[in-house]
DNA sequence: TAGCATCTGTAGCAAGTGCTACAAGGGGGA
DNA sequence: TCCCCCTTGTAGCACTTGCTACAGATGCTA
């Protein structure tokens, strides 16, 4: 028993950075296998079958993307004008690149409601909401929610923007946010 | 020649009604020729292969898209707060809930560089680019593009929520854009 | 050392994938 | 009437999909 949970760990690790590195459109379990140095046959024996594996794995990236959040930027509270142009220029950045093509691809699966995405799809909402939330200069209300909601909203734009292949446009949005005030 | 370009054209049209009910998720040719009421024979009959079915069904969808939003909302100059509620409430409408989930899928696609998705992706935004611009009581310039794209940058965060089971972040943002102010 | 549970490789199944070879129907022109 | 070519169905290929049966290896316990 202790084997098996030790090789599921590394089976983990070494598919989250798979699954960050490719998205999620060949995911047969064949190639996810390979991945992980593993033949097919063992990845069905460490999870109860697919949905098991991309759910554990993608929850896993998932846990590692709130946290990655939390240390590039500081939890003070800002104005969300300045907030909101703090957080566009990390989600843009290559290092998160892998992340929120991910999240692209997770967001597609769920409208689908194909399982397990939409479950971990509004996990990954929430996380990002309450990081947010935590780096406005304002009281917990139902305003703050609605104003984090919105700057959710334009990064998610700018992310798909920049997935999408509209690198221009993305740029252009960017330039225009220091236009933008909430009163 | 000429039963051959009619069954094209209502191959085309059954299929737009059928990848907009139903998405990209489930596009092997076998069921999209039984959408079409024909054999998976014919379907490679009337088209080269299946990036032939997909890139042409969908670029008439996306003709079709871009024509619906003309006709839903007047080319009148408006101010870029207004416009971006006017927007917002239009593509959130549940009569454009079937193209927006479409767009997004495209827009996963087109993130994996699938082709032709890439091309059919860069399409759609500088449609819908030239839609929002056509709208804003601004001159044609760089800010107009620039807000332009914010915009839309927004109206896509808005549709992903929705997509994504995130309905309520959606309607928070919703809410938020009363706040909004461009300057 | 024997017995047993845990682990892992080989091989394969049934279903589905995109696509094609082949031949037969059918309608128009000579 | 014959021929030709556009159109269509049947059948199938080679491959991938998720998953499993089976048997053998391995290591821990008694």
């Amino acid at each position: 028993m202790r084997i098996r949970q030790e090789q599921r760990e590394r089976v983990i690790a070494a598919l989250s950075a798979h699954l960050l590195a490719t998205g999620l459109a060949q995911t047969s379990l064949r190639p996810l296998a390979a991945a992980a140095g593993i033949s097919d046959r063992m990845l069905l024996y460490y999870f109860r079958d697919k949905a098991d594996v991309l759910g554990t794995v993608i929850g896993r990236i998932a846990d590692g993307f709130a946290e990655g959040l939390d240390a590039a930027l500081p939890a003070e509270p800002m104005p969300p004008e300045r907030l909101l142009v703090a957080a566009s220029l990390l989600v843009r950045s290559p290092a998160m690149q892998p992340s929120m093509r991910l999240w692209l691809d997770i967001a597609a699966a769920a409208a689908r409601q194909e399982p397990p995405f939409p479950a971990i799809a509004s996990q990954i909402l929430d996380q990002f909401m309450a990081w947010l939330e935590a780096r406005m200069d304002r009281p917990a209300s139902a305003e703050r929610r609605q104003l984090a909601a919105l700057l959710l909203a334009v990064i998610d734009g700018l992310a798909l923007f920049d997935m999408a292949g509209g690198t221009a446009q993305a740029d252009a949005a960017t330039a225009a946010l220091a236009r933008l005030r909430f009163d």
